[in-house]
DNA sequence: GTGGCTGAGTCTGTCAAACAGACCTAGGAT
DNA sequence: ATCCTAGGTCTGTTTGACAGACTCAGCCAC
């Protein structure tokens, strides 16, 4: 019987992404770019992670090349920087959209969630699905199970 | 023009869920279990999580009910208790699949990924996909655009 | 030009959390 | 009686979060 326990967890992807995603509010100032909130202060303001802290994830994620800091220049003012997502950043957006779906189920307010992914062309809400390389769809998330993967490495 | 500085970000469902799942080995715990290492020790030694990590965390996961310890006893030991995840827990699934997804494209070894989710009935390799309630499938992450919720709370 | 304002940070000190490593404990095996 | 094992807890050190003050560059009004 082959267990997880037998293949090392040193190249997990998942514990590099979360290496990446999982400092404490990392993932916070994803959300406010996304949500179209681009500029320092704006986003300390709105946020409310100290500005220290913003400062260390923005230079983390434009390093990961997951933002991109992008120049402008408002109409009299000097030039600026705002933050936007890359391809990379972008690709974020289901593990964002199912962060989000979580927690509308089971920790939003009785009102209901605070933010919605919704389709672009029709407005319609989005979510995210399990699917197959066959086509199936997967509608209990039991029907998951994890393998080792072509970069598991053996252990014992 | 209506912004995402004009709502407050105190009930924001992800950050709720991110202030779980974002303590640092989390997830990497959470990661153990889905893979079928339920027990303490095994957990500590594959994950290298330190023990009194490994101790917060399950403790704050079966807080949160996403885990329960379940007692089983083995042939002729004494009781012990080992983690499995509740359904609240299992709903998790997307977003631990959207990780593994992102992280198999981005921060992979060039062999590929150490681990995959795979369609328990007919292996395939399971992916998340986008879908809106009218059915669209997005395709393009460009096309998911945030919006406020009915919990939205409005600022100023 | 002097002084003030604004955006985008950096610096400093405090306090909580992560970490490594040793220690503890209950029950079964020898 | 002692050893072994699973599943923890305790201790001390180092890292990170946090709040609040400070800096700095350029524009603007006077």
């Amino acid at each position: 019987m082959t267990s997880a326990l037998d293949f090392s967890t040193d190249n997990c992807q998942v514990a590099r992404t979360m290496a990446i995603l999982g400092e404490r509010s990392t993932v916070v100032v994803l959300r406010e770019v996304f949500n179209g909130v681009r500029r320092f202060d704006d986003m300390q303001r709105h946020s409310g992670v100290p500005r220290q802290v913003l400062s260390n994830r923005l230079a983390m994620l434009v390093d990961e090349g997951i933002l991109r800091r992008v120049p402008y220049r408002p109409e009299g003012g000097r030039e600026r920087h705002e933050y936007r997502p890359t391809a990379k950043g972008l690709d974020l957006y289901p593990v964002l959209t199912a962060l989000a779906e979580w927690g509308a189920r089971y920790v939003a307010d009785p009102e209901g969630p605070a933010v919605e992914m919704r389709h672009r062309d029709c407005g319609e809400p989005v979510h995210v699905a399990l699917e197959c390389g066959a086509g199936h769809r997967l509608d209990d998330p039991r029907e998951v199970v994890p393998a080792p993967g072509p970069g598991a490495i053996a252990v014992r």
